[in-house]
RNA sequence: CGCGGGGUGGAGCAGCCUGGUAGCUCGUCGGGCUCAUAACCCGAAGGUCGGCGGUUCAAAUCCGUCCCCCGCAA
């Protein structure tokens, strides 16, 4: 049996790697095309790639896959399987319908909630307690597909994006091995999604990323973490942006506007929020320096740093 | 040439505009105090002030150039 695997990012790597390490036939890699990065532009190949070079695996780089000559050089493989995760292109519906075993997709949320581009920040930033990765048949309408399997994986206090992401990709990867076997037996029986659940969590943006003092501590909390390791959550000093990593929730002792730094510890800041749940920032980074602890930040802010100085407002 | 901030002992900063013996809050090491301590007291080590060149009696500071880091935008 031929697969052609279709991934971008790390998420994906592992997914590739179980794959591989099973013993599967992996005819060809499909992957975005390398991208330049960062504020230098450096074009640099995508996570997937580097894979499935180390296993000589070929690879395949199409700007959009809908077109003409890029769909025939995958469907060249003859592709009995077509396994996805977070591949970043639509594939169109010719090449949904040519694999024999159909066309499946590794998802990082329990559909059908969380369908789209960004499940595991969605999810974190909501408060939920739980997540996990689905496996359906794709569809051309987005993530709407039949489901064949699910695992679930709790979303911890501190989890975050990063350590989530972790969790995620490798129980995803690993439920990918179990689902294979029952879809080609037949074992295996499509559940439709339910319409009335249906979510969606898109790609974040900009404005997403500023946190919002007058909302509840939990609430910040939840955007902290669900922004951190990437993005990240930021407010405003000083009428600059300032990057806020880390955070923990403490008690408010004081009633003052949302935003107010209330009290300057040795290990953070505490800032008011709209709930009794004030948030102490703990790992941050002004715009132009480099990310560092609270602590560090403290000792050398001297006087830009103040009990009773406001964040969040862009004026001065 | 996209816009902008920055590179000062191990960390985070001040000093630069208005050149003149390197400062602050910590950390580290040694000693003291204490039942004890991350607390307090005394002392010490540790810096090519990103690199190179220029101006000057004298450059962290002024001028030129290069390297590196970061925020925004993309």
């Amino acid at each position: 049996m031929k697969i052609v695997f279709m991934g971008t990012p790390d998420f994906s790597v592992p997914v590739l790697r179980n794959l591989v390490d099973a013993g599967y036939e992996i005819a060809a890699v499909v992957t975005q095309p390398d991208r330049p990065v960062g504020r230098k532009r450096v074009l640099t190949p995508p996570p997937v790639k580097i894979e499935a070079q180390k296993h000589e695996i070929d690879v395949l780089q199409p700007e959009k896959i809908r077109e003409r000559s890029e769909l025939d050089k995958v469907l060249a493989y003859q592709p009995d399987l077509i396994v996805t995760a977070a591949f970043g292109q639509i594939l169109p519906k010719e090449l949904l319908d040519y694999p024999k075993h159909g066309c499946i997709n590794v998802h990082a949320s329990l559909l059908p909630k969380y369908r789209g581009g960004a499940p595991i920040h969605q999810a974190i930033i909501d408060g939920e307690n739980e997540s996990g990765v689905t496996i359906m048949y794709m569809v051309e309408k987005l993530d709407a597909g039949d489901m064949l399997s699910h695992v679930r994986v709790p979303i911890e206090e501190h989890d975050h994006v990063g350590t989530m992401h972790d969790k995620l990709s490798v129980a995803g990867a690993k439920l990918l091995l179990d689902t294979i076997p029952e879809l080609i037996n037949g074992t295996i029986s499509p559940q439709k999604q339910e319409e009335s659940h249906v979510s969606f969590a898109r790609n974040i943006t900009r404005d997403m990323e500023l946190l919002d003092w007058n909302r509840s501590g939990e609430e910040l909390y939840n955007q902290i973490r669900g922004l951190h390791p990437w993005p990240v959550a930021y407010t405003i000093m000083e009428g600059k942006p300032l990057k806020v990593w880390w955070g923990e929730k403490v008690p408010s002792n004081q009633t003052v506007v949302p935003g107010t730094i209330e009290k300057i510890d040795e290990d953070g800041i505490v800032v008011a929020t709209g709930s009794t749940t004030a948030i102490k920032i703990t790992e941050l980074q002004p715009s132009g320096k480099k990310k560092m602890d609270a602590t560090s930040f403290i000792r050398g802010a001297g006087s830009h740093l103040e009990k009773g100085m406001k964040l969040g407002e862009s004026n001065e």
